[in-house]
DNA sequence: AAAATAGTGAGCAGAGTGCCCTATTCAGAC
DNA sequence: GTCTGAATAGGGCACTCTGCTCACTATTTT
């Protein structure tokens, strides 16, 4: 397996076991050997090697902000001056809402996913970006549905 | 602990527990019960009601994409003939590269996230997801980076 | 007062983990 | 052809963790 680049390149085996992990994610070394046919050291070394590549993010996204008590998730494009960027992202950082922030291409500068307990709290938290110095114009989407539940599946499939 | 609710709403120890879930994924019940004070068997019957309500998200969440060959993330706004919104939905799910679809309110009725090898990866994904029925517009936003990394912990801290 | 709920502590058989070592296979380098 | 490194398999061993049960104690609800 070639390493020429910074990041390990996952290969089919791999795969096999993310596809393992995402049917049960607390089977344990000894199922995964035994579904993929392999023994207990591969699978082990394997993961090692999974996590020390930095294949897995953190645990909080498999958090459902719904069971915290936050069920509507709403984008918010946030329109800045560009040049103010960084400390606008640092002043972000500091809303608790704000559980995500893209920096983009295009006429949105940021796109910044939000969760909140209601209506009024989305106003309020909108609110609080447009006080931040430097941020220009806001425009909120409140997300109705994940119509596609996040997914990799569909790509792990592909690579089986 | 009050149910009045369909989804168990979690009290300060369930968040606790996602705290030190989230410091260390791996940690086994009896090290969870450890760092917070309690009993073995609590941790595991508050893990059980966890899981059992919902709690968790799927496990593909926490699989980088960027290991798997797909190092670039964009938005699509998908602008659509809202009667035939179900039939896209279903249509846009066959598309692997997208990963995730919010149906939103306002301007635009679809917010996709695709994740792509390259410019002209996206580019062809674009004109799947146009080529389908009832779809009439899109708006690509390439994400040049995640400037806040998905996070939860400040939100578990504050009810901490 | 009775009942439900959450927690504790103890115990036990079985399973899983982390770590060690060795052997084999295989592809690429020399 | 030979050498080398990587991936894997298999064995072994001490230790920990799990799943489960049971009995007991608080605390809160009814």
């Amino acid at each position: 397996m070639l390493m020429f680049c910074t990041m390990y390149s996952l290969d089919k085996t791999d795969t096999k076991l993310l596809q393992a992990l995402s049917d049960d994610p607390r089977s344990t070394f000894v199922a995964l050997a035994d579904t993929l046919g392999l023994s207990r050291n591969t699978v082990q070394a394997r993961m090692k090697r999974l996590e020390d590549s930095g294949a897995f993010l953190g645990f909080d996204r498999r958090i459902n902000p719904a069971a915290l008590g936050y069920p509507l998730t709403a984008f918010i494009e946030v329109h800045v001056q560009q040049k103010r960027l960084a400390q606008i992202v640092l002043d972000l950082a500091l809303i608790p809402e704000i559980v995500q922030a893209h920096g983009m291409s295009g006429q949105t500068d940021l796109l910044v996913r939000v969760v909140c307990t209601d209506a009024a709290d989305l106003f309020r938290i909108d609110g609080t970006i447009l006080a931040c110095d430097g941020v220009e114009r806001t425009e909120t989407s409140l997300a109705m549905g994940e119509v596609i539940p996040y997914r990799l599946t569909p790509l792990l499939d592909r690579r089986g």
